[in-house]
DNA sequence: AGCGTGACTCCTC
DNA sequence: AGAGGAGCCACGC
């Protein structure tokens, strides 16, 4: 892969390398795609994930530390997210500083 | 070629 | 802390 890769291409592999356990941002993932300010994008290419996807859409939320879907699909994130250990609140709050991962 | 659209972020109160 | 507003930018049509 190389930098003429499209941006979702990219988005993929940065998704794909998040430890199980941890948790980023749509930002971070943004700036490692080499993006720094498509953060919004970066949420429409997981929404369109196909369905037996085996990227680890759910370890990315947002800046301030929440699961950004609403509805049965927090409820889903969050679930495969209690499942690797991450303490999530009921409305979806994560602690940053605890589960972030960096390089 | 525009233009509308967000699973966002930053800045200011 | 948290709400509100403006900026951003890859995509789809």
């Amino acid at each position: 892969m190389n930098q003429q890769d499209h941006f979702y291409q990219r988005v993929y592999q940065v998704v794909a390398a998040i430890p199980r356990g941890c948790v980023t941002t749509y930002g971070e993932v943004a700036m490692l795609a080499g993006s720094p300010r498509a953060a919004r994008q970066v949420g429409g290419v997981l929404k369109r994930l196909p369905e037996g996807s085996k990227l680890p859409w759910h370890r990315v939320v947002n800046r301030s530390g929440k699961i950004s879907l609403t509805g049965p699909d927090l409820h889903r994130q969050r679930r495969a997210l209690l499942a690797e250990g991450v303490d999530v609140s009921e409305d979806g709050r994560i602690s940053l500083s605890r589960y972030r991962w960096h390089i």
